[in-house]
DNA sequence: GTGAAAGCGCTAACAA
DNA sequence: TTGTTAGCGCTTTCAC
């Protein structure tokens, strides 16, 4: 009845930018370009206003702001799944950057599901995101159309298009898997396997290629029986060892292509009673949180989330704030490196 | 130069609601009731505006439905560390069911950090959420009053609090500990350890409690010395083993307030020769997903993530779209139940 | 340097 | 049942 305004909320203990600019008794003008920081606005208004934000303990409804400046500060971030504890270091790195740069994330798993990643994209469509950080490491292709339809900044792992606004993040396994592999070579394994992971992932026939460069560079003989293609899963790593271990001659050190084949290693060592690291070397890749609490620790190859993540923070950025140059398409190579554990020691002596 | 409407984005592969309007030739107040499902549109109409919508390939910008309609569809949640291996797959079950009913999620992490907590508070109230899911387990308190304060509704995790619109989430230990001290007597244990967790932490003392309980209704002796205090890390179990192992009276079967505890035995077990479960039982909570890939695997006591994702969304979601009852303050119980795997057996034979 | 005013894309009165 | 219109809270011309 006594209502004045005509959708006004009842008990709105949130202040607008007109609230401001009363109290400051500027414009709400004014309002606006001190919170942006524009120069223009003299010290003595400035500081009014600043007082009355405070005062009010007001901030900006970013909905209104992203309607008529066309930018969100939304960035999203699609990944294979988070409960694959790759993922939520890389999330947590992206995470802090992003909020470091003021902008907001929009977290999503694919799931490795084509209909779910439609949604995700979908989702991150009508937020107005302002970039996209697909890292999925896999089938992410098809979906994508949409963001690249509608103009979205991506950045991609390890999967390079030729597409306006979409940039590369590279990983270079070989200095790792390098190092790994110089690592027993130097404790005198010259019979090393690979446990691979499936072939229709990309990376993993980047990994199992850059190993057997390594091999050759060690100086040592490939053993083509030796690699074994896995799944990249606790289960797969049992099952390739099992292989490895039906073998006549089998190696006394085993490289695989992620750490959850490696800890299948060590359990199914374990049961049969192969002690880690006397009588088998065993060492991973990618550096989960898990693989410095396993039995015993991992030595393994780190992927860096932190550099990653910061890749793909930096690509988006720059497709949303440098309008100078809207179609960039840069590329970003994030380095792995060895992390000595305790899965590794010289191989059995011979009898 | 002959660039028509004054802020036009040049090639704008997005259409707006006009656009769809125009395509079906009929009023944008049309397009948006035939969206939002409004019952009073004709089938005629609405099957007009729905091919103009699938033909332009429009969705609605959320940003603008949000400022005029006061509802952002976005739910916060907040966890104490992405990285925590038990919260990624709460996240993910918050996720789905958000999804699912159409809400969109933004996700932080704490930290344990106050000032953080605060910033991430803020990046809630811009972005206007519908309500926050606290789930840090800890030092919650403080900070949250701003969200009470902007009556932003809340769930808060064994934490309750008597304010209107914030909901809690209590969780049930103790049918899950009294099992897996059954599952322990059972086996013929009668000398049973407890590694707490920090007392500062509200959940730790409930869990210690409930242990103390479970003892006695198992009708076995609690040995106060056989408690010791440790800090949820895998060091902690480590130490709070190892002071275990200094006593004279050594207990034959450990509960651990949590897994990364019980990890931390496994690992100080196996450096010490022990064998697990052969010389020690080990139990741990929570049932992170490492639990299932230790040596050996974990028995441990799961506390169901999904249950209380499905809890929090549950009190949020009720609160956003109950209208009629603004302030109401609900109650959630979330079990426990033990999963038995490999870390227990009965104890060895006495001398 | 400052303010008035025009919208951003939508929803929700209100009229017809 | 449908259309017209007034804003949601803000940024950004454009005058002054």
């Amino acid at each position: 009845m006594a209502q004045k305004g005509t959708r006004k909320k009842s008990a709105d203990n949130t202040p607008d930018i007109r609230a401001v600019a009363a109290l400051a008794k500027v414009s709400i003008a004014t309002v606006s370009r001190t919170i942006n920081g524009s120069p223009v606005v003299s010290e003595r208004l400035s500081k009014r206003v600043w007082q009355a934000i405070q005062h009010l303990n007001y901030f900006p409804n970013t909905h209104a702001r992203t309607l008529v400046s066309g930018r969100s500060r939304l960035l999203g971030i699609i990944v294979e799944n988070i409960t694959n504890p790759f993922f939520p270091e890389l999330i947590q790195s992206f995470e802090e950057i992003a909020v470091a740069h003021g902008y907001e994330i929009l977290v999503s798993s694919s799931n490795s599901d084509p209909a779910v990643l439609t949604t995700c994209v979908r989702r991150m469509l009508e937020r107005k995101v302002e970039g996209v950080a697909v890292l999925t490491f896999g089938e992410e292709e098809p979906v994508l159309d949409q963001l690249v339809f509608h103009d979205v900044p991506m950045v991609l792992a390890e999967f390079k298009v030729d597409v306006p606004k979409v940039s590369t993040i590279l990983l270079d396994y070989s200095t790792g898997i390098r190092a790994a592999v110089k690592h027993l070579a130097d404790f005198g394994h010259s019979n090393i396997g690979f446990l691979a992971g499936p072939h229709k992932l990309h990376s993993a026939v980047t990994r199992e290629n850059d190993f057997c460069a390594s091999i050759d560079q060690a100086g040592l003989r490939l053993q083509r029986k030796w690699i074994i293609e896995c799944d990249h899963t606790l289960k797969g790593g049992v099952a390739g060892f099992e292989k490895l271990q039906a073998l006549e001659a089998r190696p006394t050190a085993i490289l695989c292509s992620n750490d959850m084949t490696a800890i299948g290693v060590l359990r199914a060592a374990y049961m049969k009673g192969l002690r880690v690291p006397q009588d088998l070397s065993v060492i991973g890749l990618d550096d989960i949180s898990f693989a410095e609490f396993t039995l015993p620790p991992l030595t393994t190859i780190r992927l860096s989330r932190t550099e990653l993540a910061h890749a793909a923070f930096d690509a988006l950025r720059q497709q949303a704030e440098d309008s100078n140059n809207p179609n960039m398409q840069r590329e970003f190579l994030v380095s792995t490196s060895l992390v000595v554990r305790e899965s590794t020691a010289p191989p059995p002596a011979r009898k």
